[in-house]
DNA sequence: TGTACATCAGTGAACGCGCGTTCACTGATGTAC
DNA sequence: TGTACATCAGTGAACGCGCGTTCACTGATGTAC
């Protein structure tokens, strides 16, 4: 299977089979998600970005939500990749990894806010997409793992549940990006860069657990 | 003006006027938004839903997203009062009055979640909207008092900047709002309640702030 | 108190538009022999 | 190596739909005198 599709955004293709079509339709979602909102993506333009008839992405997706939840999906299993590296192995030791990992969060929500958008803001009942939902809870896991090891590493007078703890540290990521963090103008501006508050949050929420560093 | 609008929701009206269109048309914008979504909402379908037709509503709206502000408007300051009452001007404590306006930021996004999502999921830009913004300073004002007051009683050692402390604290209530406390199905489902959440969440921050409780 | 008139808040028909989706179809590709 | 054929991945025309918005209009209300 020769790959034909052209390098530019344009794209005019020159074979009657465009060899690369769901890649396109993902890349065009992604476009039109970071332009105009989850709201604002449709299935006929995201077939027309891809210089194909407004019939074709029917071969590769049963309908527009299903194009939507696997972009979603997509954006989570690149999320779980983003904290893996940045977490990296607990190296030079897990409070310093955790702090890598939060920056990684919100570094993500920025340079990828198509992405964060359609996991989090895609207005589809995850239950009905058991691959999206999978790999949501993976990203968790590695997030929630984290927090494990600083609570090994630290081993705080009174060991409080894990999973308590990783909800918290999604929810404060999640606030901090949601509300400051975005890649798009849609953010308020405060005084403050959202790598900084999300830092300050964790210290001082570690540092009430009885963790600090070291 | 006599206020001829019926009391049901069917609302068929005994006169040519209204009496109370823009009443009606934000009702259904909150059932239509808290049923689809804030993208869901169409200005057509309001006016239908306040049995007028479709060219009425520009007689009290310039357009579809001004409706939507004054939506997010009107939820901004409703959820400024929730919060002004919880509050209890810092009765009995300021500490005490901090966790019920915690409870009451849920207890907002829980009960209204139509509101809720035009205040922070409205596809609009609010710059475009002053009392929309405006509106929503006000809001964290309210929280930001809460933080000032909290401080001023405990004292703590090190004093931290009152901003920081309250843009955390609405970090932290929003992040759980949207994740886990939203009143339609779409959040995920967790073994503790939001509520337990965030008072754990907030009581754990300030204690790494060195306030505890008392 | 009655009446003329300005203003307000609706009507309803129409417009152009883009959407999702379907259909019978066809060009290109890969494979069996 | 050549050829017949199945399958795959497109086309393009068409559909019904609901949307936002506009227009000239009209019924109801309030006010000046």
């Amino acid at each position: 299977m020769s790959n034909q599709f052209t390098s530019g955004d344009g794209g005019e293709r020159r074979s009657y089979h465009h060899g690369n079509l769901k890649e396109a339709l993902i890349a065009a979602a992604l476009q039109l998600i970071s332009s105009k909102g989850p709201a604002g993506f449709t299935f006929a333009e995201a077939a027309r970005q891809a210089g194909v008839s407004p019939a074709a992405p029917y071969r590769h997706y049963r309908d527009r939500d299903m194009l939507m939840a696997d972009v979603a999906k997509r954006g989570f299993d690149l999320f779980s990749e983003r904290l893996e590296e940045a977490w990296n192995k607990g190296r030079p030791n897990a409070f310093e990894a955790m702090q890598a990992q939060g920056r990684a969060y919100l570094a993500f929500a920025r340079t990828e806010p198509a992405y964060y958008g359609a996991m989090f803001e895609k207005a589809i009942a995850d239950k009905d997409y058991p691959e999206c939902r999978a790999a949501a809870d993976r990203a968790f896991q590695v997030l929630r793992a984290g927090c494990e090891a600083v609570l090994d590493e630290a081993k705080p007078a009174r060991k409080p549940p894990v999973l308590m703890v990783a909800l918290h540290v999604w929810s404060m990521s999640h606030g901090i990006a949601s509300l400051f963090g975005r890649g798009d103008g849609a953010s308020r501006s405060v005084p403050m860069s959202a790598d900084d508050l999300l830092e300050a949050n964790v210290l001082i929420y570690l540092d009430g657990l009885g963790i600090r560093k070291g």
